[in-house]
RNA sequence: GCCGGAGUGGCGGAAUUGGCAGACGCGCACGACUCAAAAUCGUGUUCCUUCGGGAAUGUGGGUUCGAUUCCCACCUUCGGCACCA
């Protein structure tokens, strides 16, 4: 009798082999230039509190993604580390009344513990944090070299402001209709305020060209949504008073149709323009404007207001004078702040201009629609189509209609062709504590002066007021604002903002590189040698945010010399999102939050990584089920038993050799591949698949032959990647030589894999009639003649002859009947 | 309104280039083991059926010998953007 085998016990082989990997440094990533590199990152944790359950279904398969390049040959680097500052943490702090300093400390200590017992291959040598002085310094010196190159700037604007975080936010931090504060979800207000920006739209062109990276396409669209170039015409009008107002269009062929103009409501010209008869009801209406809130302004559905200036302006086509209106349908924020208002061929000028009777002059004439009528035209016709009208250009066909229409403008000196961005530039300050002081003192006379960088960090100071006060709690701060000017020597304040943390996050991918280097952010041979990224992972959320905002530092950094080639990241791959075992997302409020560290408790890490790699579609996500991760721990258990336990070996073994070794090989190839696609539900089931057919070759005596012993070894080290541990602990009791995580990947052999035989699909008419098993070599006139001589075949045709034989080989064959 | 993702059994999901729809797993049912239960193992499991078959991948059309897959028009749902000139 073969002695039964211990039940398999997660608890009693995990911790264990993580301990040993970890004295081995068997995931340390040093320069080895005999071997590819492999770059791969996953976004880092914030340390608001715990590690759940989502961090474990974007890291895992990750780590199941790099060990296998590791597998493969790569000298894989999978480092980690904290994007430490911010607000969440910071409230977080206030709310429990901790320092946010020892609560984020506290944060990133357990989320150390819980990320370990992940057994994921981060090299921890590498660990980055960015509120540590050393990392923050580089954020900081990074900021400088912007500074100095006129690529960050401080400009007094109308900003987002949230009331609740009591902060500035970038424009892509306010999401949504009703405009609300990424973090806390309170709607956003304006405010006018001084603020320090980064020239993002400077590299607005370059950055909507995706050529030199595989991103998924969904992000290259919202990147593109978000930069939002249009194509068309800047044309300088002029005002009756002699001064220049320029208005951007998409359609400049329709220059002829302008019946009037119209000014945002904070327009620098609108109190220029307006006559005295009118000024009590523009002041009027500018004030209104001004008072309300940017989504009553902006919703959509909102009829049209606006109100006549008394002033006129001219067209350069065609000298024409016309009025101009004040209108809080014009953004200030968007191309000019001026527009030309052209009825019949724009749906917003058509609403204003019927509403205020102003006239509407058709000037293109589609080609397939009866002959338009300014006055009674029920809606603008913005089509394409022939130009009328419109003086030189007249019976232009639509195609040409723009191009010319530049030709006419450019030509008279009036306009030219433009492009026009939805993006803003980068708004970095944060009137938070929680952050990297921005670098910079205001000099009575020098003006603002970068700190020089032999100075830096700027320390962030702790002994400060850091509960809420609507002020930035450095302002308030005794000592810590006075200094003096680093350029003339006298007095001078600091600026007591603190950067946004996307700011931290933009370069942490260099950080790693390596850490707390003293005299750069990172050491040149390690840039060299493992920059680019070549694989990141990552959720879609920050499609507009981190990861326009790390292209763009790239970018910028790239043309100042210090970062290299024109992308830092070449593959992104986003993981969708785990939900509660509700279907909704997980939050503390809604107590449905799925924790890690039971699910660990409850079945090792092996399943819980397992499962996260099997249950889902991993781009997509979905609900957490509780019961269905008992499939993947009943999974290794069964691998625990049917590898360890004697079973029988047959006198002849040939046909089970034969059969295992094909589907063993099989299986190597599908689960490759599917690694390659990040599509880890279906490595776990081929995987499945083949212990199934593992257990039925022993159940007829194909144990111990030299078939089974490769079938178990190419088992385990396919499985490694998946289950680090199990895999490891088998791999050792079976005798093979320490580690598993440094064996190759296996060889795949073609012609064990190829079929001898196969099932062919006989139809009629496309429909399933019979099945028969022939020779993989067989001749399509084989098949045929085959095909028409079964009995279910002849049944259905009843006689009659076929039309027509479909052969698809290996497949099937189709009766058309 | 515009842009994108998703829609397949009771559930999660699979299906390489247009070629057997439902792999793999959960759940459920029955059986074995057990005094019993848990665990484990085995068998079955889309629906309807007069047991010949028939229907079925959100809906309706189309292309094709053949469509979950390609095309057209919709519906539901989840995201993003939205008076952007």
């Amino acid at each position: 009798m073969a002695e039964p085998i211990e039940r398999y016990i997660p608890a009693n082989i995990e911790s264990k082999w993580q301990k040993r990997w970890e004295e081995d440094g068997l995931y340390h990533a040093d320069i080895d230039k005999s071997k590819k590199k492999y770059y791969a990152l996953t976004m880092l944790p914030y340390p608001s509190g715990n590690l759940h359950i989502g961090h474990w279904y974007a890291m895992t398969p990750s780590d199941a993604h790099a060990r296998f390049k590791r597998m493969q040959g790569y000298n894989v680097m999978f480092p980690m580390g904290f994007d430490a500052f911010g607000l969440p943490a910071e409230n977080a702090a206030i709310q429990r009344n901790i320092h946010p300093k020892e609560w984020t400390y506290d944060n990133i200590a357990n989320m150390r513990k819980q990320l370990r017992s992940m057994g994921a291959m981060f090299d921890w040598r590498r660990e980055a944090v960015s509120a540590d002085p050393e990392y923050y310094r580089w954020s900081q010196w990074f900021f400088v070299q912007l500074m100095k190159n006129n690529l960050a700037y401080r400009k007094m604007s109308p900003v987002d402001w949230c009331p609740n975080c009591n902060t500035t936010l970038a424009r892509e931090q306010v999401w949504g209709e009703d405009r609300h504060c990424e973090r806390c979800k309170t709607p956003v207000i304006k405010k006018d305020l001084n603020q320090w920006f980064f020239k993002i739209t400077n590299y607005a062109d370059e950055l909507l060209k995706f050529d030199q990276i595989d991103w998924p396409e969904p992000v290259e669209l919202l990147q593109t949504n978000w930069i939002g170039k249009s194509k068309g015409a800047s044309v300088v009008f002029t005002t009756e008073q002699g001064d220049p107002l320029e208005v951007f269009t998409t359609r400049p062929d329709t220059l002829w149709g302008v019946t009037f103009m119209v000014l945002a409501p904070e327009h620098p010209l609108v109190e220029k323009l307006t006559t005295p008869e009118q000024k009590a009801e523009v002041d009027a209406y500018v004030n209104e404007a001004v008072r309300q809130t940017e989504i009553q302004r902006e919703a959509t559905d909102k009829e049209k207001s606006g109100v006549f200036s008394g002033g006129y302006a001219i067209n350069p086509v065609n000298g024409e004078r016309v009025p101009v209106w004040v209108a809080d349908y014009v953004l200030m924020t968007y191309g000019t702040g001026a527009i030309m208002g052209v009825p019949a061929h724009d749906q917003r000028d058509f609403d204003f201009a019927r509403k205020f009777g102003l006239d509407v002059r058709v000037v293109i004439q589609p080609d397939d629609m009866e002959k338009l009528d300014g006055a009674t035209m029920p809606t603008a016709v913005p089509a394409e189509g022939t130009v009328v009208n419109s003086g030189p250009l007249n019976g232009t066909p639509g195609a040409e209609a723009i191009g010319k229409a530049i030709e006419f403008i450019e030509a008279k000196g009036v306009g030219k062709g433009a492009v026009t961005y939805r993006i803003r530039d980068w708004l970095i300050s944060r009137q938070r504590y929680w952050g990297a002081p921005i670098p910079v003192v205001f000099c009575p006379k020098c003006g603002a002066v970068p700190v020089p960088e032999d100075q830096l960090p700027v320390m962030l100071p702790d002994d400060v007021e850091w509960r809420p006060t609507g002020e930035s709690p450095l302002k308030l701060h005794p000592t810590w604002r006075f200094t003096t000017c680093p350029v003339c020597g006298g007095e001078a304040e600091r600026e007591t903002d603190t950067m946004d943390t996307f700011m931290c996050s933009s370069w942490y991918h260099l950080a790693y590189l390596s850490p707390k280097n003293p005299d750069w952010p990172f050491k040149q041979d390690e840039y060299d040698y493992w920059m680019p990224v070549d694989c990141y992972t990552g959720g879609v959320e920050h499609a507009t945010m981190h990861l326009i905002y790390t292209r763009f530092f790239h970018k910028a950094f790239r043309d100042l010399g210090v970062t290299k080639g024109d992308e830092p990241m070449l593959q992104l791959r986003n993981q969708g999102q785990i939900l509660g075992p509700d279907g909704q997302r997980m939050s503390k409020s809604r107590g449905n939050v799925v924790d890690p560290d039971e699910q660990v408790r409850l079945y090792g890490a092996d399943t819980v990584r397992s499962y996260l790699m099997f249950g889902y579609r991993w781009q997509i996500g979905g609900p957490w089920d509780p019961g269905n991760i008992q499939g993947s721990h009943r999974w290794l258990g069964r691998v625990w038993s049917i590898f360890q336990e004697e079973g029988k070996t047959a006198k002849d073994t040939k046909a089970l050799d034969r059969k295992l070794r094909r589907k063993v090989h099989q299986t190597l190839k599908s689960v490759g591949t599917d690694f390659e696609r990040f599509e880890f539900n279906t490595v776990v089931s081929a995987l499945m698949e083949l212990l199934n057919e593992m257990a039925a070759i022993k159940d007829a005596g194909g144990w111990n032959t030299p078939a089974w012993n490769e079938a178990v070894d190419i088992y385990l080290r396919m499985m490694a990647p998946v289950a680090p541990h199990i895999s490891e602990e088998l791999w050792a009791r079976f005798g093979k030589p320490y580690s598993i995580h440094q064996q190759p990947w296996p060889e795949y052999d073609e012609a064990a894999a190829a079929e001898d035989e196969i099932e062919l699909v006989l139809q009629v008419n496309g429909k399933v009639r019979d099945k028969i098993v022939v020779a993989v070599d067989i001749t399509e006139a084989q098949a045929k003649e085959l095909a028409l001589a079964s009995e279910a075949i002849q049944k259905q045709l009843d006689g009659k002859a076929p039309r027509k034989v479909i052969y698809v080989p290996g497949r099937l064959v189709n009766i058309v009947g």
